[in-house]
DNA sequence: TTAGGGTTAG
């Protein structure tokens, strides 16, 4: 064989092996490929080297990228190129720890860094919520004098975002002489109330915000039920030239649900081209926390029909829409369906949503039971869920007895200790229900305040319980008597059952009962706002009997819907009803 | 070759 037909072989088959590697999409076929350069000797070419470990990492297929690291492992020093493109490809995979651990190995050996190094290991870390190593690898930036490089620093503030170390992150980010489009979208993020403004200081800025910077302000405002914002970026949207992608089209849906309004999530919805698994399921998820049942269920089979494969989040999206409305056959059809039918393992969210279900449907003993037999060690959440349920049914016996669990798992959660006085006090143990509260004040446990905001023109107002702070104060607490009077002619009687403290008399547990949040957020709603208008009201706990019962009488007597966001889920008032049928 | 955005029970 003279030189220049060896040459044309060689060439040859690269062309060939490139051409299959192309349409290669089984782990068997990549091994032959594998084999067939091996034999070739193809692979001494580092040229082909990279190509077929490019290709492995940029697979949708995951069993390619462990493939990827056998080969890489076979390779005689490797350069700092192949070392990067390895650490990249596991930083987005199930095992994001192992860009970490190649890293190590390339501190080893004689590849030098370079710049590229950084964004990928920096991404492994925001995948695992690695703090400590992401201050390792902040470390490392400054000692090698990379921290003028904006890829890296845009990674580091994105790390520390992510690990909740905002200052950190913020510090990074005002040392930066020239932030561009990713260096806001990373401090962005995570931020809510901060984002917003934040979002707005950025259209100040030189930089436009893109597809990412919207999707976050979007995402803050579904956090924050900000409507009224979260429309005005929809027809921000709509006017610049940005390319409504699926992120977007999701993050949209999400938002509108999240802010009360199904109708527009599901208009937003019909209008995507290629729907994905997420915005399928962020509808879902919005029928489930508005307590439309059945609509979940359908669009979840309609999805199938569409040839989209639900995910273990769509799981945990229909099941919570069945437990929410009581579909308690159809909700255990599904959970048993999910390995069966789709190979996929139950989280334990997903036994969380069953407890739920059975728990609010008073079949308290086959939860009981359902936790003692699952395979996963119940957490607190499960638990929790439990105790709620015995607090819905007033099973107190059961009750107690998980309120000690749940203590012993979950020392410093305020919630816990509430929920366990509740239930000592609901069987008028007022010396077990006292002893629980000093145990509590021991820890240094916090209970959180109730607080419920409404939004009027553009204004949002914060009303905590028992708060006298708010300028109109008087006004709201004169309007108040008012109401309360005319509640009272059309048959109000005071719900003082979740009002468990062993205080003398009635009167002072009404005192209490009445100054939560939402009623005080509900009576400035009817001061501020004209007749006919929707009231809106988001609350960080779950609504209390009583103004959940008052809520519905002030729909009927002032013919005002009230939408009412809480921590769980909506409820939609009108004419005297609200639409979780009083079952949550 | 490199950085930023999606849906999740209580």
């Amino acid at each position: 064989m003279n030189v220049i037909s060896c040459s044309f072989s060689l060439e040859h088959n690269l062309y060939e092996t490139m051409s299959c590697l192309q349409r290669c999409s089984k782990q068997e076929e990549l091994k032959q490929i594998h084999a067939r350069m091996l034999k070739t000797g193809l692979m001494q070419d580092s040229y082909v080297i990279t190509k077929f470990l490019s290709f492995c990492i940029s697979s949708t297929s995951s069993d390619f990228l462990p493939y990827a690291q056998i080969v890489f492992d076979g390779c005689d020093r490797p350069d700092t190129f192949l070392w990067n493109l390895m650490i990249r490809g596991f930083s987005c995979s199930d095992e994001p720890e192992r860009s970490l651990l190649l890293y190590q190995r390339m501190l080893c050996s004689s590849a030098p860094h370079n710049a590229y190094t950084f964004p990928s290991l920096l991404k492994a870390c925001s995948n695992l919520s690695a703090f400590e190593e992401t201050t390792q690898i902040h470390a490392q930036i400054t000692k090698l004098g990379y921290e003028n490089d904006v890829y890296a620093v845009n990674s580091l503030i994105n790390s520390y975002a992510v690990t909740g170390n905002f200052k950190l992150a913020h510090l990074l980010f005002d040392r930066i002489p020239e932030p561009d489009d990713v260096s806001w979208n990373s401090v962005i993020k995570d931020m809510n109330k901060e984002a917003l403004q934040l979002f707005h200081e950025m259209q100040n800025s030189d930089v436009e915000p893109d597809n990412v910077s919207l999707a976050n302000a979007l995402s803050a405002c579904a956090q924050l039920g900000a409507l009224e914002q979260g429309k005005w970026i929809h027809s921000y949207l709509n006017k610049t030239r940005i390319r409504m992608d699926s992120v977007l089209g999701c993050v949209l849906i999400d938002m509108y649900a999240k802010c009360g309004e199904m109708e527009e999530a599901l208009e937003v919805f019909k209008n995507i081209k290629k729907k994905s698994v997420q915005a399928w399921t962020a509808l879902i998820s919005g029928y489930a926390y508005h307590g439309h049942g059945r609509e979940a269920i359908s669009k979840f089979m309609e999805m199938q029909k569409m040839g989209i494969k639900p995910n273990v989040i769509t799981f945990t999206a229909v099941l919570t829409a069945c437990s929410y409305t009581g579909l308690v056959e159809e909700g255990k059809l599904i959970f048993y369906s999910m390995e069966r039918d789709y190979n996929l393992k139950p989280t334990i969210e997903h036994y969380g949503c069953i407890v739920d279900l059975l728990g609010r449907a008073g079949l308290l003993d086959e939860a009981k039971r359902f936790i003692q037999e699952m395979p996963l060690k119940p957490n607190a959440v499960i638990w929790g869920a439990l105790l709620k349920a015995c607090r819905i049914h007033k099973n107190i016996e059961l009750g107690e007895e998980i309120g000690e669990i749940l203590i012993a798992i979950d020392p410093y959660h305020g919630g816990r200790y509430v929920h366990k006085a509740n239930i000592h006090a609901m069987g008028k143990k007022w010396d077990k229900a006292a002893e629980t509260r000093r145990l509590m004040k021991e820890q240094g446990v916090a209970k959180v305040p109730g607080c419920s905001t409404i939004s009027l023109e553009g204004t949002t107002h914060e009303f905590l319980a028992g708060d006298r702070s708010h300028p109109e104060i008087e006004k709201i607490q004169s309007k108040w008597r008012i109401m309360r009077r005319k509640l009272e002619e059309n048959g109000y009687v005071p719900e003082l059952e979740d009002i468990l403290l062993d205080l003398v008399d009635d009167d002072e547990r009404e005192a209490i009962v009445h100054q939560h949040s939402e009623k005080l957020a509900i009576t400035y709603g009817l001061i501020k706002s004209k007749p006919g208008t929707v009231i809106r009201i988001m609350k960080n706990l779950r609504v209390c009997k009583d103004c959940h019962k008052v809520t519905k009488l002030i729909s009927k007597i002032y013919k005002r819907d009230i939408v009412m966001r809480d921590r769980t889920r909506f409820h939609h008032f009108r004419d005297g009803k609200c639409s979780c049928g009083d079952y949550w």
